[in-house]
RNA sequence: GGUCGCUUAGCUCAGCUGGGAGAGCAUCUGCCUUACAAGCAGGAGGUCAUAGGUUCGAACCCUAUAGCGACCACCA
């Protein structure tokens, strides 16, 4: 025997997994195929951050892929999926930071060079874990064409499009007011604040109104520090209350300084006092009044968010500090009126999750509007298709209320502005290399602007830039550009499926992708997000190193549908391992079975012809017929799912095919041939059930890579091709064996019919009888099939009668459709059971009648439903009517004894 | 406040354009049947959140309500 057909005794995927994998990648197969005659189909990995480890929500989004990519690889498609990782400049200067921190270094201390050496040496020991762990799972991607942001061709497509961005005036530097991080200590966009509740105070204060003695207008505000910069007060132009206030003005304690009463339609009436206090440069909303009245902008805070000089004694002091200090203050001079308990939500920074405070500065932008609008045009007219089609809501709404992008940062780690700035005259140059002199007064003296790119900016041109863009003459370029299918969680919709589109848009006229496929998020069992502080994250490497990746995966998309959250439930890890370890015992009884080699060479392969994809019908009974046609059915069933990301379900059907149609009905069919002596027939029966195995083996293939191949390689003798390189099964238009399929079906449920008697009448499955079954026009087929029949009815003999006269007079009768079966009734052993169970029967098929004459009798649907309904519901009624009175005369001859 | 989603068996979830309620797990019964007890064969268990509407017919379409969740905006 070879050592080809030997498999391991129990199903461990320890034993084949990483051996798989490594035996791929070493043949080239996650590699394009170089037959450029074949259509394409390309996905571009979400890149990870480089920093990062593999978490369940990677382990869905890349399972989804890799299940789309072997999927079109095995339907001969030229698949490309392209991996890579993301700098991801925040989280990766943090942690350099962090690590300089504890060696007692600053990263001012070593200086940008030294620094960035620092970050690169802390991202090539690091970095890349993620891409290994993407291997355990499976993902076959082409790891010759990974790609990392920060890369010299990447740096490349990033400045191109700076420049052109630059240079058609849709970038631009301004002085706005934007989020600061108070820890990372650089700009963020508004995408990456996030929002925490807190419990904290309103304080209510009152400034005394100009001009009078004892009248006060009362704000209330949940920063009092920030009083010393204020600059008015603000009301609703509507409010009655205060209406003769607007245009007077009052006098801002401590400062002693008279500040304008204003009338403004953001102030809502109905908050606090209706009365705010304007504080232009520490508050997004006051800046934007600020600049509508023309207020004075007053720093409170220096540049390190400690207190500023406005007041010396405060100079430098902790804000919280500071805080308490002016409520105390404002306490003794009779100015505080109250002090109420409040939740807010305070601005927190996404990656760090310090604080986030508005600061007034320098930036560049993007400037938004057209590019956003030619974005969602294209998703509009269904040049981008978003599955499920309602996340493209969320995409809409963002792009339709779009803010100019804030773009730089100010952080070492990224790509660097390629703008430079002349000292001598001011002029801004920007190009890709530093210019010798300026070109307006000729100065030797530039400097390059010292802050980098937001990480997005670069992720924004992933799908082409990875490519070769800008080099649009790049033979990957042209051949995978556009991209078939984006597949990523919903969060990241605004952030990078809105930025890719619009720069894709800009930069290649061309969208991105032709489907955005949007999965939700991994929860744990109870629902909860996963997270470290709640300590309930599954880390998937635990699972795989547990159960193998194919559980994982399996778990992961069995039973889930597209979009929605998927809760991870351990439990299910169990039902995959049964699974995996039902087809593995499978492949062992089929290998087991198989014949000798050399027998095998001269008769297998007779039964389906590779070239003309036709069975070999001679070689075949009835229960082939039928395995063979629900497998056509499902191929194709399976394929349309797949084809529409309906993953899920195809992957339940898949299952369901394998283990309850296939193992628990084909193999015990065939086994009284496969052990009876003619050997001929044995090979035949080794033949077909290689076939069907191998054939769901590739369906399951894209969801359970590992197992699949593990048998099939070593299961298939006579194909050299290996699983994963192998062809898609034929999808067929036409199923041949539709008549077999329904008389195997009929069979099936006189089987489950004849059990059932057993069982109820206690008859234990090891005493066998006699089946006589009544002859019909199908004679041939039950005559074929009495071998299984024979086997599954638990009976000895099979015994076809022609006329009612031979049936025994004491037997029980069991009816299904036209298939009338007997049992001689000695082995029955309680009569009185059997007529109760006869009794019950009849009240249920008594129902089952009236409910079909009920709804044949409604003029309604004899009128509207369609005729295929109308006359399905009178054959079952017809077949309801006729088991009816069989058993009636059951009853009747039961009654007789 | 705006938008969207979810609510189906004890648990976790499917249910693909309206036509007799499904799977896995758990549970119960009977089986060590020579691939598999990690198994086989059966059973029990659901007013499909609630209330209306459309329809001959609704888990599915429409309208409201409730609970849960997400996203966006705001939060002086």
């Amino acid at each position: 025997m070879n050592e080809k057909h030997k498999l391991a005794d129990k199903y461990n995927p320890k034993d084949f997994e990483e051996k798989l994998y490594e035996n791929w990648e070493k043949k080239g197969y996650f590699k394009p195929s170089n037959d450029k005659t074949r259509e394409t189909f390309c996905i571009m990995m979400p890149p990870p951050n480089v920093t990062g480890k593999l978490h369940m929500g990677h382990a869905l989004d890349d399972t989804i892929q890799d299940i789309l990519i072997r999927y079109k690889r095995m339907r001969k498609y030229r698949t490309l999926w392209l991996p890579g990782c993301d700098h991801s400049a925040i989280s990766t200067e943090m942690k350099v930071v962090q690590k300089l921190k504890e060696e007692g270094k600053s990263k001012q201390d070593l200086g940008r060079e030294k620094f960035l050496e620092e970050a690169w040496n802390w991202t090539r020991k690091y970095g890349g874990i993620i891409q290994e762990q993407q291997k355990k799972l499976g993902c076959s991607c082409d790891w010759e064409r990974n790609r990392f942001t920060l890369d010299e061709g990447m740096s490349n497509s990033v400045l191109e499009q700076f420049i052109r961005l630059y240079k058609k005036g849709l970038i631009y530097k301004g002085k706005r007011m934007v989020n600061w991080c108070t820890s990372c200590k650089t700009s963020i966009s508004d995408a990456e604040v996030e929002y925490k509740e807190e419990s904290s105070h309103l304080w209510h204060i009152r400034y005394k109104i100009v001009g009078t003695e004892d009248k006060y207008i009362e704000v209330a505000t949940t920063r009092p520090e920030t009083m010393l910069g204020d600059t008015a007060v603000a009301v609703h132009p509507d409010d009655e209350r205060y209406k003769d206030l607007v245009g007077r003005k009052c006098i801002l304690p401590i400062m002693n300084k008279e500040i304008p009463i204003i009338a403004d339609e953001f102030v809502e009436k109905e908050f606090g006092t209706g009365c705010v206090k304007i504080t232009p440069a520490h508050d997004m909303n006051d800046y934007q009044a600020g600049l509508r009245h023309n207020l004075d902008i007053i720093e409170v805070f220096d540049e390190n968010f400690k207190m500023g000089n406005l007041v010396p004694e405060y100079k430098e002091m902790d804000l919280l500090e500071a805080r308490k200090k002016i409520v105390e203050r404002l306490d003794s001079l009779g100015s505080l009126v109250k002090v109420e308990d409040y939740t807010h939500n305070v601005a927190k920074c996404e990656r760090c999750k310090n604080t986030i405070e508005p600061k007034i500065s320098e930036q560049w932008f993007v400037s938004m509007k057209d590019l956003a609008k030619r974005a969602a045009d294209k998703v509009r007219d269904g040049s981008t298709r978003f599955v499920p089609q309602r996340y493209e809501k969320q995409y809409f709404h963002w792009l339709d209320n779009i803010q100019d992008w804030c773009i730089s940062r100010q952080l070492w780690w990224g790509h660097r502005i390629p703008a430079y700035y002349c000292q001598e005259c001011g002029h801004i140059h920007v190009s890709k290399e530093k210019p010798n002199n300026c070109i307006k007064c000729g100065s030797k003296n530039l400097v390059q602007d010292s802050d980098t790119l937001d990480t997005w900016f670069s992720s924004a041109l992933w799908p082409f830039s990875t490519l070769g863009w800008p080099n649009e003459d790049s033979e990957d370029y042209k051949d995978f550009y556009p991209t078939q299918v984006l597949v990523t969680g919903f969060d990241i919709i605004t952030f990078w499926i809105s930025r890719m589109m619009t720069q894709a848009l800009e930069f290649t006229g061309k969208v991105p992708f032709k489907d955005a496929l949007i999965h939700g998020m991994v929860r744990d069992s109870q629902g909860r997000k996963m997270s470290k502080t709640l300590g309930n994250g599954i880390d998937p490497l635990d699972v795989i190193d547990k159960y193998g990746a194919d559980s994982l995966r399996f778990s992961l998309i069995s039973g889930t549908t597209m979009g929605n959250d998927i809760r991870f439930i351990p439990e299910k890890l169990d039902q995959v391992s049964n699974f995996a370890n039902k087809i593995w015992n499978a492949a062992k009884f089929i290998t087991m079975n198989l014949a000798e080699d050399e027998d095998i060479k001269e008769f297998c392969h007779k039964v389906y012809n590779d070239k003309t994809k036709e069975y070999n019908s001679n070689l075949l009974k009835i229960e082939d017929k039928w395995i063979l046609n629900k497998l056509d059915k499902l191929v194709v069933d399976i394929s349309k799912n797949l084809d529409n990301y309906d993953l899920g379900v195809a992957l339940d059907k898949i299952y369901s095919f394998i283990w309850n149609e296939f193992c628990d009905w084909y193999i015990e069919m065939v086994k009284p041939r496969l052990y009876s002596d003619n050997y001929q027939e044995k090979v035949a029966v080794c033949d077909i059930l290689n076939h069907v195995f191998t054939q769901s083996l590739k369906l399951l293939h894209p969801f359970m890579p590992f197992v699949t191949s593990e048998i099939s390689d070593k299961l298939i003798k006579y194909s050299d091709k290996e699983l994963m390189v192998s062809s898609w099964p034929e999808i067929r238009e036409k199923f041949t064996f539709d008549k077999e399929e329904i008389i195997v079906e009929k069979l099936k449920k006189l089987i489950v019919e004849i059990r059932n008697v057993r069982t109820k009448m206690n008859v234990h499955p090891s005493k066998k009888s006699k089946l006589l079954i009544m002859k019909n026009d199908i004679e041939k087929e039950i005559e074929e099939s009495k071998g299984f029949l024979t086997k599954l009815g638990f009976a000895n003999e099979l015994i076809i009668i022609n006329d009612e006269k031979e049936i025994p007079q004491n037997a029980v009768s069991i009816v299904v459709d036209d298939l009338k079966i007997y049992i001689p009734f000695e082995e029955l052993v309680d009569i009185g059971e059997e007529q109760k169970r006869l009794e019950t029967e009849k009240i249920k098929l008594e129902a089952e009648v009236q409910r079909g004459e009920k709804i044949l009798s409604n003029p309604g649907f004899i009128n509207k439903a369609p005729q295929s309904k109308i006359n399905e519901e009178k054959s079952k009624l017809e077949n309801y009517k006729q088991m009816l009175t069989n058993v009636e005369e059951r009853l009747n001859s039961l009654k007789l004894l």
